[in-house]
RNA sequence: GCGGGUGUAGCUCAGUGGUAGAGCGUCAGCUUCCCAAGCUGAAAGUCGAGGGUUCGACCCCCUUCACCCGCUCCA
């Protein structure tokens, strides 16, 4: 990797700094200490967001003829989570190893006989003594160690729950909390579990299966025919074991996904194609290369339904050991083959298929999916425009070089000095901009020196500066924000010379 | 959830068992014809939260919350 000045964490925490100072994430619930894994995206970090699902957008739907939208709701039939295979696979036992500390599936667990002679490392260390035991009565060990000394099974609900209907399940298990109390534990949480159930619904684990669902009403509704895509923007939710990194893992986040269905036999020509198509969405809304890359998964990574996938990954500066950064998935690419639209197809009683009425066939069709983090990806073009830039006289400043069609605020508007008749002719200026549609922002207070500076901490690519040749020449300077320099152009061309910018 | 670290002004951080500090930033005024300039003034803090010890706690003890690192999971 390229050599860095600084540590990633400090780098991190600068970034954390300045979200915080300008705008961009605050922690939730702040004045009341905060919520684990909940942010909140200020006006600019709103912006920033909204304009990486607006080009997300424009590229998959508005810009194609094979791609249509949706937006399903975050709460859907509890049967979709079991066709899915969430509700059973998101709730794994997991056990804690007494001895080494190490926490893993207990249906991953090395088996042995219970009562039966174990031989185990001291301490968890693989240069540790060797010890003999005795096996524990669940008849596994811990896969680190090989210990015996096991906390319980706990099981970890991986999907928010939660009840749909005015009466709280609460109360049913109140009034027959007395015939409860008889059960042992075994019965009383089966029986605790059918409560539950009547009412329980959950909040979606991702967006992906509401696509599936709606296969054919959009199918049809769209005269779409194999190959042809569907798209989501939405909250999706999930009970992350261990969040973290600012909204890097969030239990609460927002994905953008599109699932593409295609004819069988065609799906690793199309898995190819998705594979760079959505590598150069990046690249092409300025991320630098270097820090991407894409990675195929490993055979045993690859989830139940999955033929293949590769993740686009980001070398995001999060606090490491070596303080280097760390590659961390931005966007999982991956062939899901028919198994969604089986399931669902098995589990509804309705034949999701496409017939084809020019061959006459009738399939089931294949699944290629680019599944994108709106939040990874808007705190991916965070940290790759962030820069500590020492100038050549020696000042530093700090920049975010957002790609313009990203940046927060697009242009910001200054009279030179706060007289003359040139704060008046700025907010002219600045007021057409907003007319035509360009976010601008209007500053007069202070020095122009230190405004332009606020502005590139905020990563607005143009400041326009209405000065006293404006009046003379009805021209303004127009200073870029990468390379600070200055070109005059015609105040009444200015809304034009910025759109042009723009659309590059 | 377990282990290690951290928590004082918007940000970065000092601080002492005896009534809370600095720098930067912010705001107002003056100045200023191009890159965080200068002058004057101002606002701003439940010292993460709750309890305990103490005559008295930001400081000592306990609990808890949040963040960072490691283990595990994922977009």
């Amino acid at each position: 990797m390229a050599k860095k000045a600084t540590n990633s964490g400090e780098t991190m925490k600068k970034i954390v700094s300045l979200c915080k100072r300008r705008g961009f994430i605050f922690q939730s619930s702040e004045i009341y200490g905060g919520l684990k894994s909940c942010y909140d995206y200020g006006p600019l970090g709103i912006e920033l967001k909204r304009n990486v699902k607006e080009e997300w957008w424009k590229s998959m739907v508005h810009t194609r003829d094979d791609i249509v939208g949706l937006d399903c709701s975050i709460i859907m039939h509890p049967r979709v989570w079991e066709a899915s295979g969430h509700l059973a696979g998101f709730a794994d036992p997991l056990v804690d190893c007494k001895l080494c500390k190490e926490r893993f599936r207990a249906d991953n667990a090395p088996r042995v006989e219970p009562g039966s002679e174990i031989v185990y490392r001291e301490g968890g260390r693989a240069d540790g003594k060797k010890l003999k035991g005795i096996a524990p009565q669940c008849g596994y060990v811990c896969p680190n160690c090989g210990g015996g000394e096991l906390s319980d099974e706990r099981l970890f609900n991986l999907m928010f729950r939660t009840s749909l209907g005015p009466v709280d399940p609460l109360q049913e298990i109140s009034n027959r909390v007395a015939d409860l109390a008889k059960l042992d534990n075994d019965e009383r949480r089966k029986a605790l579990g059918e409560i539950i159930k009547e009412s329980a619904v959950y909040l979606r684990p991702e967006t992906a299966q509401g696509m599936f669902v709606n296969f054919l009403n959009i199918q049809q509704s769209s005269r779409l025919k194999p190959p042809f895509g569907i798209a989501q923007i939405g909250k999706s939710y999930r009970n992350e074991i261990t969040p973290g990194n600012l909204t890097f893992r969030t239990c609460e986040f927002e994905q953008m996904e599109m699932e593409f269905f295609v004819k069988p036999g065609d799906d690793e020509e199309w898995y190819k194609y998705w594979h760079k198509e959505r590598f150069n969405w990046y690249v092409n809304l300025g991320m630098k290369k270097a820090n991407l890359r894409m990675r195929d998964h490993t055979q045993d990574e690859l989830a139940h339904y999955a033929k293949a996938c590769a993740d686009v990954e980001y070398f995001y500066p999060f606090e490491t050991e070596d303080g280097e950064g760390v590659w961390g998935e931005l966007e999982g690419v991956a062939n899901r083959t028919d198994y969604d639209l089986s399931k669902h197809s098995e589990y509804s009683g309705k034949a999701l298929v496409y017939f084809d009425p020019e061959t006459k066939e009738k399939y089931t069709p294949y699944v290629i999916e680019p599944a994108a983090g709106a939040d990874r990806a808007t705190l991916a073009f965070l940290c790759d425009a962030y820069e500590d830039e020492t100038l050549p006289d020696g000042e530093e400043r700090t920049v975010l070089r957002f790609h313009p069609r990203l940046a927060p605020i697009k242009a910001a508007v200054f009279p030179l000095v706060k007289k003359d008749g040139m704060p008046e002719k700025s907010e002219a200026i600045y007021r057409s901009l907003l007319d035509a549609g360009v976010n601008a922002f209007h500053d007069v207070a202070g020095a122009v020196g230190r405004r332009y500076r606020r502005m590139d901490e905020a990563g607005t690519p143009y400041c326009i500066t209405v000065d006293g040749q404006t009046a003379e020449d009805g021209t303004v300077t127009v200073r870029e924000r990468d390379s600070m320099e200055q070109v005059r152009v015609p105040a009444d061309g200015i809304v034009q010379y910025l759109q042009e910018k723009l659309r590059s």
